[in-house]
DNA sequence: ATGAAAGCGCTAACAC
DNA sequence: GTGTTAGCGCTTTCAT
């Protein structure tokens, strides 16, 4: 079954046949058993209900599946329950780790390293020795933005973010102020941080409700969802987006284009992150010693209404 | 490991003790092996980013977790890939499959049955014999629908269906017409159906475009997507809802209830669908010959802005 | 080109 | 209460 063995081409021809028409179905437990390891590939996942996450995940699963492998999927809430699941996936002898939630904890991922398990970050900073990462290129997407506000005529900017900060938010908003850095210092533009309480719809329309004391007419968000909140929170205020307020978001998720927000952002490409993590995930297992690889994905500025003046390409 | 074994406290508790410190992980193919079953269960998926899809899976993520089992997950596209995708779960012994996609092809369903592998549809009609099927009260949805539309005082009714027909859009367009039906004898009401495309956004704002060459104040939507869909259509022709029409959708995703739609909807129980898919897989293992079940979980009627004066509790 | 046998890690059954 | 063994289904290796 293995398809390696060395038989006489009729000999191979009379047991494929004989095995369908058994109804044959090779015991992948069996096998796994006897060769070390399984074809399958472990994939946890955070909030699989967001719509970036979700489009995400879904390019993952694709993935795996398009390379013969087969998804072990455990959605993980907290950190202990992201060991608890590691574990699991562990006693399935997986072939490599896909996590697209918070940063693996060293203990494991050390673990499944010296196991030789690939481990493979997605969209997360991690200095783990051993294990790969993918993410978007943050640095672009915060440029991208920077210049794409600056270049509609917006002069007090702010970075709509995630109270406490995630690791994609903080990466955006440091390249949106230091593509922000000249014109600062010209004293061309201004620029002050706003924070959500949440990652949600809800939190992005609460902070826009408290917006205005200070001069904004130029809003770079952590993600569409923030994005979509703040606009909406804003459309509340009676104000409306490019006119009073130009808005990008980040990610380009499906809502984010329709109708009621017309959202310029910029589009993250998940089944590139999928491609580069799977490939990432197959090479360490044919070299676990390999260093540490951090691939970054191209992103793009996807332009719509809510910023002015885009529509000419540049 | 197995944590059945006649052993003494002290004994079972030193080598527990060693296991850990080893760093010893059971290895589930071999437990499996030797079980003749893992604890494996098979999801199958279908437009996952879907958000009403991307909700049921979540929750059966969490259901299978919660149980101590593991989900092994595959998306699919057409037909043949769910063939593909069936053999390969079974290949690796899966102790169940839920199937949230197509209805399962016939000759794999009864495979899996004479293997004694329980399946589980959801949200789907099936009629193959030892395959169990949850599903939303469509009959109920469909009627709270209608008799909110007429209570709201609506005349002129529709129902918003994808062309060729989902089971789901089918059960929801019987019940609500069902419903309807006095209201239609009595000619109080009218009554017509739209068609739209597809199953998405495009597609319900498409139909808002054709909708109005006849009188129409009251429409049922077979899922949210297609009801935001059309209510965008409708306010790019000038019209408003409740104004010009009342609206009602199916599903109660996050984006209905957000500030640009607070669409009226009637909510599907996602955790409760999920609860009882994994319920009715593990009764059928354990009875395997027992007559398929079609369970039934409630649906609720969500009041938002989209039909008039509903607001007070029926 | 084919047959035979060993062994992957586990657990249930049986002997002590 | 504990040690031993057989065997799950598979593949790889060695012998024919």
């Amino acid at each position: 079954m293995s398809g390696q063995a060395r038989v006489a081409d009729e000999t191979r021809e009379r047991v494929l046949e004989a095995a369908s028409a058994l109804g044959y179905q090779v015991n992948m437990l069996g096998r796994g058993m006897n060769r070390q390891r399984s074809d399958l590939v472990g994939i946890v996942v955070r909030g699989a209900t967001d719509p970036y996450r979700a489009a995400l995940f879904e390019a993952l699963l694709r993935e795996i599946d398009a390379r013969g492998l087969q998804s072990l999927v455990a959605e993980v809430d907290d950190e202990a329950a992201l060991d608890r699941t590691i574990a699991r996936f562990l006693q399935y002898r997986v072939s490599g780790v896909l996590v697209t939630s918070g940063a693996p904890p060293i203990a494991l991922a050390e673990q499944c390293a010296r196991l030789g398990i690939p481990v493979v970050a997605l969209n997360r900073a991690v200095s783990i020795p051993g294990v790969d990462a993918v993410l978007s290129d943050n640095e672009t997407g915060g440029r991208l933005a920077a210049e794409a506000l600056l270049q509609a005529g917006c002069r007090h900017l702010g970075f709509l973010g995630v109270e406490g900060g995630t690791y994609s938010g903080l990466a955006r908003s440091a390249a949106f102020v230091a593509a922000l850095a000249p014109a600062l210092a010209a004293g061309r533009a201004t620029f002050r941080p706003l924070l959500a309480a949440g990652p949600g719809h809800e939190a992005g329309a609460a902070a826009a409700a408290r917006a205005w004391d200070a001069p904004l007419d130029g809003l770079f968000c952590a993600s569409d969802l923030l994005a979509c909140g703040f606009l909406d929170g804003a459309r509340a205020t009676g104000r409306a987006a490019p006119r009073d307020v130009s808005i990008i978001g980040f990610d380009d998720v499906t809502p984010a284009g329709l109708a009621p927000y017309r959202l310029t952002t910029i589009r993250q490409d998940a089944a590139g992150l999928a491609a580069r993590a799977a490939a990432l995930m197959l090479e360490r297992a044919e070299d676990p010693a390999r260093p540490a690889v951090i691939d970054v994905v191209p992103v793009t500025l996807v332009r719509r209404e809510t910023v002015a003046g885009l529509n000419e390409v540049t």
